[in-house]
DNA sequence: ATGCATGAGAA
DNA sequence: TCTCATGCATA
């Protein structure tokens, strides 16, 4: 079942040479650039603007590429190293990361004292894993160069969010902007983890400073049109997105609450029964600690250890890592529609629950 | 907003 | 082979 990839592998291709990236030119205008590019692509894509989670119906800018996509049968998708659209934002300024990492994130309560502007903080969220703090230790002091506490984080987020909604722009916009502004470009999905703090914490400090800096940029610039260079999309081949069942799914938690980490043995026994690729099933896996160690969950809360199935490294050691091969108690064997339903969205804080208890 | 995927770098 | 940052594609 598993509805695997279809054969069907979309093309990305720009048939001129893609323009290189904006170059690092003044700041000022350049936020309009965005708006600008925007605008005219409103009217081309259909938006995204208009997510539940506070868009405006403006417009979505990474996609554009979409457009341009001519399928090309055939082919398996590994052929074409030419990956130019997963832009890696090369930030090597913004101080090469301090050792912390997800698991830094939002420890205790910490001091909470933002500049930004005023959000209900009703909702603290809680992402804590374990009880780590940061570093504030000698200097705190955030600004841009030091390492933010994860409280900051959160506020800054959530002004961010806030602001940017306020300005009109959408995720998609910033992650553009953040390219024709810094030479970084990121993708709607990105900015959106970040104002959903579902980013490490160490990818959060990072992204900061640099969407500090086109906050500070939208709010004070406000006319000027610009010219709307942006990024050409460039060829590649991509794998069709695999579209797991549910039950499958389920089955792939289930053998995750026992074995977080399973040897390529295992994958393979797995994929084989569970009639997928044995890739898709290492990816799978891969996701889905990745996703255990962010700090936000699907559900908005959570507050246990990271390391609830020691596949941590010798990190913030003292801990005691629930080995592999963990009690098998919670997940006997009910009927498997049940798991469904229960693991749902909020894997992470059930199972934290459960090993609570 | 999020699931599956890619690729660089580390172990 | 994993982690991590990131994003296309999709729900």
């Amino acid at each position: 079942m598993a509805t695997a990839a279809s054969n069907h592998y979309s093309v990305l291709s720009t048939p001129s040479s893609a323009p290189p990236p904006p170059p690092p030119h003044s700041e000022s205008g350049s936020m309009q650039q965005a708006a600008a590019y925007r605008d005219a692509h409103t009217l081309l894509q259909n938006d995204y603007g208009t997510l539940p989670g506070g868009g405006h119906p403006l417009s979505h800018a990474h996609q554009w590429i979409t457009a341009l996509s001519h399928g090309d049968s055939g082919a398996p998708w590994p052929s074409s190293p030419l990956r130019e659209q997963d832009v890696k934002p090369i930030l090597h300024d913004t101080h090469q990361q301090a050792h912390h990492d997800a698991r830094a994130w939002r420890t205790s309560t910490a001091t909470t004292h933002i500049t930004g502007m005023a959000t209900s903080e009703g909702q603290s969220l809680v992402y804590s894993q374990s009880g780590f703090h940061q570093q504030h230790g000698g200097h705190q002091d955030q600004s841009d160069e030091d390492t933010p506490t994860s409280d900051e984080l959160e506020q800054f987020a959530k002004q961010f969010k806030q602001r940017r909604i306020k300005l009109g722009f959408t995720q998609a916009d910033v992650g553009l902007a953040l390219g024709t502004l810094y030479g970084n470009v990121f993708s709607q999905t990105t900015i959106c983890r970040f104002e959903a703090l579902q980013l490490s914490f160490k990818n959060m400090c990072k992204l900061k400073p640099l969407l500090n800096k086109w906050l500070e940029e939208a709010d004070s610039t406000s006319g000027s049109p610009t010219s709307l260079d942006k990024i050409a999309a460039q060829g590649r081949k991509r794998k069709k997105r695999t579209s797991i069942e549910v039950g499958v799914k389920g089955a792939l938690e289930s053998h995750f609450l026992k074995c977080p980490k399973p040897g390529a043995a295992e994958i393979n026994s797995l994929a084989d029964s569970l009639q997928l690729e044995k890739e898709v099933v290492r990816v799978w896996f891969c996701n889905r600690r990745q996703k255990e160690k962010r700090m936000t969950p699907a559900g908005g809360q959570i507050s246990g250890g990271e390391d609830m199935y020691g596949d941590t490294p010798p990190h913030h050691g003292g801990q005691t890592p629930v080995q592999c091969p963990r009690p098998s108690f919670f997940f006997s064997p009910p009927p498997p529609s049940y798991y469904y339903y229960f693991w749902g969205e909020n894997t992470n804080l059930c199972r934290r629950k459960l090993l609570i208890c």
